[in-house]
DNA sequence: TCGGGAACTTATCGGCGATAAGGTGGCCTG
DNA sequence: CAGGCCACCTTATCGCCGATAAGTTCCCGA
């Protein structure tokens, strides 16, 4: 019997958990298999393509696309979601570097639709319902990534991090001993979840009062911040950024 | 004149602009240096603490470490320095993906006591102060690292993702369009901070008002939720993650 | 003057992702 | 039944990587 995609897929998913991704070559996922490396080359036309299939199957075993969101409840179920969201790429070594840069496939679109159809029903427009979710995604890989990076050198460490006497001065930090040597990732997640939500809350209520009145678009006050000298380092980089502005829309 | 480890580092940043993080290689970097490759390995035990050093290096060029956070004006200050850490990230090429998983530095570790100091002044307990700096920054690294994998492989994509007509039956998405192309990454970022800053708001208020009264330690309603099955995929992975529970102390 | 160590070179190792080219077997067509 | 095609895999090889071992150079201080 020949090869199968999935199957491919899904013993590289094994083999990334016992090795984590250095571990995960083409050559060794093809011994596993019982192949040759190059035979992977038929089924994907590279490690990446591979890569984004992991990425796709983790996620789609966390969370089924068949779920209609209830605007009535949106904190609940954006944070059953985010907690889902984090599980999966935790239950996987390196599991957000793998996810990371990922694109969403168009069949995880109908999803979103769903849940930007809640969080329109709650009172957002689309555009604000999206940067929403979209904020909450970024702070779940970034989380994750660093929660997943600290678990991974915690093994090799030969001491921890921060030592005691590291904080002889600093007794706030000394006080937040625990947080800072992140000894309870879930509550600390917990904490920047509900920070998150939080700030939707005020947000959909600040929407809708504005769209009561006669105001229509996104609000255009300027207040043009930012560091002053923003780019770095000389050369400027990343292909023109212009650096020194940004367009924020009145945050105090 | 012998080569110096500052020279190296500096030289380095240069060539991660240039050729991107693939592109940095020991060799890479040697040429550039006009030495062999080898000889970095005086200097550095690893590439790995090379990246470490250019990730500090990077940092240190956008946060002045002498600086004194005004409690009365956190919102400003907290939003200053992550639009300050943002463009940081951003003025090197995949300058998040090196940062990731780096740990802070003692030397670093001052200024987050002096941050810690100023909340503390505004209201919050230490801990909470300090999760609040963390879950700003798990955001930032987040995103930026979602913006620089979007820029690095806009330049090589064939076509636009999420083409017109692949939105057809999305008509809420058709309409946050410009948010889920990403085509205004400052606007999409500030929106977010803004979303955190807010929250911040409301847990300082909500902090303030339960430590007035007789209560001292965080408050312990349970609510364990989750997904109920977390960790997907036969075998548990990541060395024992109790996988159901979630600590969340009450969001509604 | 000369010993030692800082700073480098040359040589090499094992492993990586990827490509080229060739083999093999089953199925479909004539 | 013959023949060919094509899905699927192998063998061979390329150029590169991070890292180590061992040898060389050269300056500086006792």
């Amino acid at each position: 019997m020949a090869l199968q995609r999935d199957e491919v897929v899904r013993t590289a998913l094994r083999l990334l958990n016992e090795e984590g991704i250095d571990g995960l070559t083409t050559r060794r996922l093809a011994r596993e298999l019982g192949v040759q490396s190059p035979a992977l080359y038929w089924h994907f036309k590279s490690k990446r393509e591979l890569l984004d299939l992991m990425a796709e199957a983790m996620l789609a075993e966390a969370l089924p696309p068949d779920r209609e969101p209830d605007p009535a409840h949106w904190p609940e179920w954006i944070a059953t979601d985010a907690r889902a969201k984090r599980n999966a790429l935790l239950a996987y070594r390196d599991g957000a570097r793998v996810h990371a840069g990922t694109l969403p496939t168009e069949d995880e679109l109908p999803a979103v639709e769903a849940q930007l159809s809640a969080l329109c029903g709650a009172g957002l427009k689309p555009r604000t319902a999206l940067r929403l979710l979209l904020t909450v995604d970024r702070y779940i890989m970034g989380w994750v990534t660093e929660e997943q990076a600290w678990r991974q050198d915690a093994e090799d460490r030969e001491r921890p991090p921060f030592p005691d006497e590291s904080l002889r001065e600093l007794p706030l930090l000394r006080e937040a001993v625990d947080v800072l040597r992140m000894t309870d990732h879930d509550a600390d997640f917990e904490y920047g979840l509900r920070v998150l939500i939080e700030g939707f809350r005020a947000e959909i209520t600040r929407e809708a009062a504005e769209g009561a009145p006669a105001s229509g678009r996104d609000s255009k006050a300027g207040r043009a911040s930012g560091t002053g000298r923003a780019s770095a380092s000389g050369r400027d980089s990343q292909g023109g950024r212009a650096s020194g502005e940004q367009s924020s829309d009145g945050l105090a």
